[in-house]
DNA sequence: ATGGTGGACAATCCA
């Protein structure tokens, strides 16, 4: 099984970039975030004529996100709180393939510190904990959790991190809500297979030559639990995509398992 | 150094 992670900064203009690491890759699962498109304008067909199912929830202008799949996943739902039309329902969409429930998640980013955003989005990790909590139960169900969840949550996930702190992603009120849903029962996938520093899933735009310098964060997280991630085989951030011309400021994440 | 770039969408908002 093979499940991928790409916050694409808009599915339209990502559409072939997408499609050709979809091609390449040929993954179980794609969970996209930042398609920033409403769904009636949703590239549906793009993927189904690449013999692709996928499964989105959006808004205009901002936030969606999207599960493509090589087959259709079952129960699929989107929203913390399902169908209440507002922000919330565009940062979450799960659906099950196999016996496992794929969970994507585009966190609030926060803005600043001291702004209203970045309250609410210590309030979306507590309400997606109890998302999680009336849902299953870490020791019988196997869940991965998957996204953009902007929290960087320790040193070696930023690039410089006595700079940096205290930043909306690499803060420690951001981190406790981030460790607080992770301590319902997920193991870092990522880390368990690349516990070294610099591995970064995020170039800010606005930093010139930021792959090249290594001036990212690790922002983008594979989370599983226990049973699933003793069967994780393999994670890596895939570089590739962003030769591309015009490339996200985000990179792919890819895991394996047996 | 509090900038810088990029996307959506039409004046700014968001990241």
């Amino acid at each position: 099984m093979r499940i991928a992670t790409f916050n694409c900064n808009s599915i339209r203009q990502r559409l072939s970039i997408v499609l050709d690491w979809l091609e390449a890759n040929r993954p179980d699962v794609l969970a996209l975030q930042e398609t920033k498109v409403a769904d009636e304008l949703f590239p549906a067909t793009d993927f189904m004529a690449a013999g692709w199912e996928v499964a989105f929830r959006g808004q205009k202008a901002y936030n969606g996100v999207a599960l493509v799949s090589r087959e259709p996943l079952q129960e699929v739902t989107a929203g913390l709180r399902d169908g209440d039309g507002g922000e919330s329902d565009s940062r979450l969409i799960a659906g099950c393939f196999g016996d496992t429930w794929i969970v994507n998640t585009y966190i609030p980013q926060g803005a600043d510190l001291d702004s209203p955003k970045f309250a609410f989005k210590l309030e979306w990790y507590a309400r997606f904990r109890n998302w999680l909590e009336q849902r299953f139960a870490p020791r019988q169900d196997s869940v991965l959790w998957l996204g953009d969840l902007n929290v960087a949550p320790t040193d070696i996930d930023v690039y410089a991190p006595k700079t940096i702190w205290p930043h909306v992603c690499f803060c420690q009120e951001a981190i406790d809500a981030w460790q607080n849903v992770v301590d319902w029962g997920f193991t870092d996938i990522f880390r368990k297979h690349l516990p070294e520093p610099g591995h970064f899933t995020y170039f800010d735009y606005r930093l010139r030559g930021g792959v090249e310098s290594g001036k990212g964060w690790r922002i983008d997280h594979l989370l599983a639990t226990a049973a699933l991630a003793a069967r994780s085989s393999t994670c890596r951030v895939d570089l590739e995509p962003r030769r591309r011309e015009k490339p996200s400021d985000h990179t792919f994440v890819v895991a394996d398992f047996d």
